[in-house]
DNA sequence: CAATCATTTGGCTATATTGCCAAATAGATA
DNA sequence: TATCTATTTGGCAATATAGCCAAATGATTG
């Protein structure tokens, strides 16, 4: 594996990590909804709000969405839609283990 | 959040989790080209092959790849192609990435 | 059956991640 | 300006992950 091919997946990887948290799924859903305030979601999620900012800085760094100060209150906001399409993916793999796990049963 | 979404947030965070590591980015694109055994990957990543066969593991028990024993060899082969559609659209994260450094310099 | 080849598993250490609390920062308001 | 509200940051303990070596497993061959 050449140094080229491996900075781009590590790249890449970067961008997934970031997303490979049930929190921070629940956060980019939210967000392909409609942009949310900090206090928002962590009423919804119902962590500590260190926490939740804890993830937001994670998704931002990774570009996954990006912050709008408004006064007191940050606003994020879904900065690539297509994130929802690569959801879907993960969905038909999760369909395709229950299918076998069905043929099993 | 409810409990139900909690665990459906966790499932798929369990898969995207799976593909959160530039290794296992390696393997799930070249199985995407063509099935390969255990020895060949080895060779290709260049790290211990215990190493390589934990990645595997970790991979086919999130369901993306499975296995096929032929006789003292394991190939293994990519389970759900649109994994690579995925893919793209992380690439889209990164060119965004890009173009907004391209602005600031 | 002994030896060999391909792969997996166990065990260990180093490193990374998570989530809470407390403290710091920053804007809004009295 | 003192205070309140919204958010971030630092620090810590618990837990998870990564990668190597050595040992175990399983099929193949002499």
């Amino acid at each position: 594996m050449n140094d080229n091919r491996k900075r781009r997946l590590e790249a890449r990887a970067n961008i997934i990590k970031a997303m490979a948290h049930p929190t921070r799924l629940f956060i980019i859903e939210e967000l392909s909804k409609s942009e949310q305030c900090v206090c928002k979601l962590t009423e919804m999620i119902g962590a500590d709000m260190s926490t939740v900012s804890k993830h937001l800085s994670i998704l931002r760094t990774a570009g996954i969405i990006q912050d709008d100060k408004r006064g007191a209150q940050v606003f994020y906001q879904l900065k690539t839609p297509c994130i929802m399409k690569y959801l879907e993916c993960i969905e038909s793999v999760l369909l395709k283990s229950s299918q076998e796990l069905y043929k099993i049963i």
